[in-house]
DNA sequence: ACCTATTGATAATG
DNA sequence: TCATTATCAATAGGT
């Protein structure tokens, strides 16, 4: 992938290798971001130069990849040594309060506040992600409506029965016929054949109010 | 590199983002192995899918990569007590940790995921706070237009007035009456009496547009 | 696992 | 190191 296909070997030439290194080096880290984003995965690298300089990579840090190495590699010899533990505790908060600072940032753009730094096509985006979300929440909201409103008609209609049911034992079925029906008209709550209905009514009511 | 492209984020299908795993796995580790051999060099991967499982690739062997890892990372030591210092960067790991698992929770709410443990009322909040959001962006949106379009005002009436001052030069005072306005009239933009009314025009359109 | 249109990485060059 | 660009390689989506 590139001018002309090379051959995988050691490129002889040294500033041709250096060079090499540096786009490879810089590739190979991008694409184990990538699988760490994509896949959900916790990816660890480690290289050293011919010259002996170490770069690094971990998609959440180094000493946590190792440790679950050695977790998984169960048995033998602490690879990390107690000594540099602490600095590692320390890299660890730093990182933290970087990310927490980063996601403060973000999360004030989601407030609406601080939107100094951001161009106008960030600031579109934004204005699209909010109102993804704006939906999201709304139809989250008709669902606990029309949930409620589920129930309250199961609950009505159950009551509505049981009403009826003790019509019947008191007054017998000469009496039924007058009443039928009057609990849920009275309320606007149909029973259970049309009991889409309201529910429907809610729905297009919650739309309008957004 | 694909049918499409895809954006950078954690694949939500399963089986996809195993395939891709699966994939992008092997090429990254062709890539490790191709620079370790081109440019000579020691590379170690750590790699833990979701479901915990290792996959690792070590130019050389993992344990010398872990070695020479310690080692180069051992070159300067604390020597500061270590016990109870430790714990204090824990405690703070530990509860840096907790504040941005809370903010995450509370962003992803924002994005219009994650909405499930919210009450109705919590619902309502988060639309109106996201509304007042949008408020202030598009407020900020509008702004950064209207002073493009203030610029642009300017620079066009600066160089009308340039124009007119070259007209002067060239034909004389009587040439100048024929042609005084052309450039306003033949472009929508006003010289500097008016120069309000096409940023109003502007305003209403980002307004629309919104 | 295989296929291929498409995107992405990078070798060569300045 | 940085930028550009022609080329080849990786891979997303489909079967």
């Amino acid at each position: 992938m590139g001018r002309g296909k090379i051959e995988i070997r050691k490129i002889d030439n040294c500033t041709s290798r250096q060079v090499t290194f540096s786009k490879r080096r810089k590739g190979l880290i991008k694409k184990a971001k990538e699988l760490a984003i994509l896949c959900d995965a916790e990816v660890g690298i480690l290289i050293f130069s011919r010259t002996g300089k170490l770069y690094e990579y971990a998609s959440n840090s180094m000493k946590s990849v190792l440790e679950r190495y050695n977790k998984t590699k169960e048995g033998h010899q602490q690879l990390l040594n107690p000594a540099s533990e602490m600095k590692f505790w320390q890299r660890e908060v730093t990182l933290l309060r970087e990310q927490l600072q980063n996601l403060r940032e973000t999360h004030r753009q989601f407030m609406g506040e601080q939107l100094c730094g951001l161009s106008f096509n960030e600031l579109k985006g934004l204005e699209n992600q909010l109102e993804m979300s704006l939906q999201g929440i709304r139809l989250k909201k008709e669902r606990i409506l029309t949930n409620e409103i589920e129930g309250l008609n199961k609950q009505g209609n159950f009551i509505h029965q049981q009403n009826l049911e003790l019509y019947k034992k008191a007054f017998g079925t000469s009496a039924l016929n007058l009443e039928s029906g009057n609990w849920c008209s009275s309320f606007g709550i149909s029973t259970s054949e049309d009991s889409h209905l309201p529910l429907q009514l809610q729905l297009s009511g919650a739309d309008q109010q957004t």
